[in-house]
DNA sequence: GTCCAAACATGAACTGATTCACCTTTGGTG
DNA sequence: CACCAAAGGTGAATCAGTTCATGTTTGGAC
């Protein structure tokens, strides 16, 4: 039994399954305050002790659930890519709220507040790390859709596609966070924050080298 | 006594002096982690219950101690909008760094990871606004700086100097989050980040309307 | 000066995440 | 098959942050 999954093995993944299993059902149920890890071990058939042989934090369970939840928005990707709007910065749009949407449909807003605490406060769990990994990825599928506005002529091709989409995953990861952080703010203005802030990028910031730019003043003092 | 300071007051505000003394100097000898609600308490000579008449979470000392630093960076932020560099991209730069050099001498990295926990995972507590406060100021900062390019000439007029402030705000951010992050990253390569992010940004996005940005391909698949 | 309600202080008790010393099962070996 | 070391499971104990019932102080009203 050397390529074989052994007894040891398959019981390990299957515990790995009831315990996310166990997490994501009451996470939904309850919250990720109100759900104690008593409840998820005993949900899960397992004690307290063993839950804490596969994840080392309880944001671990949080952050297991959202890359899972991740990598199936990666996966849709594809579909957004093919069917990109010709407008540059609805392009850009649709790609960044496929993210969002796809991430708030997978948690509330209070669940992600907990995931941004709990990748913070221990960016060394392998959880964390995934979760990063899986960031990135989403990252890559930005990444792809400037290069393909660059190669359709709708973007400047003087900088690698790379360090765009850091810039626009950037404004749109704040304006997420900002969505999360102020519970008053519905889905549609999330929306127009990103929009506004991704065309203001988009639009560039240099004055055009054929337009003119007269200074207004030779030299100001700084506006308080 | 009724615009006079009672006995009451003054008292209450020494002990929020003393609390805040004692939080920083052990936060800083022994770490945010290391140190326990307890031994606070003992330091600045009351008793926990005590301690929490003053804050509702261990978070709370952490971003009460920052959100003092900040204030004081930016008072100094003066100094640096009235020596900005002409260039633009060294402008920008200068106010990124002034922000971040000042967070790293206040706390370290281990710190700011729990500041960035804290202010997700109680953004209604009044300690954790009073952060958001004073990062909307540095903000501020930012923007007075690009209004100020604007009028030089050395940035588009086209756009609100908040718009884009905003961006490169959200773009430094998001690096200052990465080197916290990033136990590997040295100040020297932050700071590299940084430039090449905002020169990323100021030198714009769009086809320059005057300069030919010919279509490679009509259509194309976007590459995998 | 006495008295009272509100404000403040206290530390023992509570809560819930995490650990750990101790069992049980597994799968390879002689 | 018997045996053993390693892997995995267990739940009572630990630990630290937070709460709360109770005691003390304050400043104004009479």
């Amino acid at each position: 039994m050397q390529d074989q999954i052994g007894k040891r093995t398959a019981r390990k993944i299957r515990t790995q399954e009831l315990i996310l299993q166990s997490a994501r059902r009451l996470f939904h149920e309850k919250g990720f305050g109100a759900t104690h890890m008593e409840e998820i071990a005993a949900e899960a058939g397992i004690a307290v002790g063993t839950l804490y042989n596969y994840v080392t934090h309880k944001g671990d369970l949080l952050l297991a659930l959202v890359v899972e939840s991740d990598r199936h928005c990666i996966a849709l990707g594809e579909a957004v890519l093919a069917a990109l709007p010709s407008d540059p910065v609805e392009a850009l749009v649709s790609v960044a709220l496929h993210d969002s949407r796809h991430s708030l449909d997978a948690l509330d807003k209070e669940g992600w507040r907990h995931v941004l605490a709990a990748v913070h406060a221990a960016p060394d769990s392998i959880f964390a790390q995934a979760y990063e990994e899986t960031t990135a990825q989403l990252l890559g599928l930005m990444a792809r859709a400037v290069s393909h506005l660059q190669t359709g002529g709708s973007l400047r091709r003087d900088q690698p596609p790379e360090a765009i989409a850091d810039i626009l995953f950037a404004a749109k990861y704040m304006r997420f966070i900002e969505h999360v952080t102020n519970d008053a703010q519905d889905f549609d203005d999330h929306a127009a924050e990103v929009r506004r802030t991704l065309r203001t990028i988009v639009e560039g910031l240099l004055p055009s080298q054929g337009q003119a730019n007269p200074p207004l003043r030779p030299t100001g003092d700084i506006d308080p």
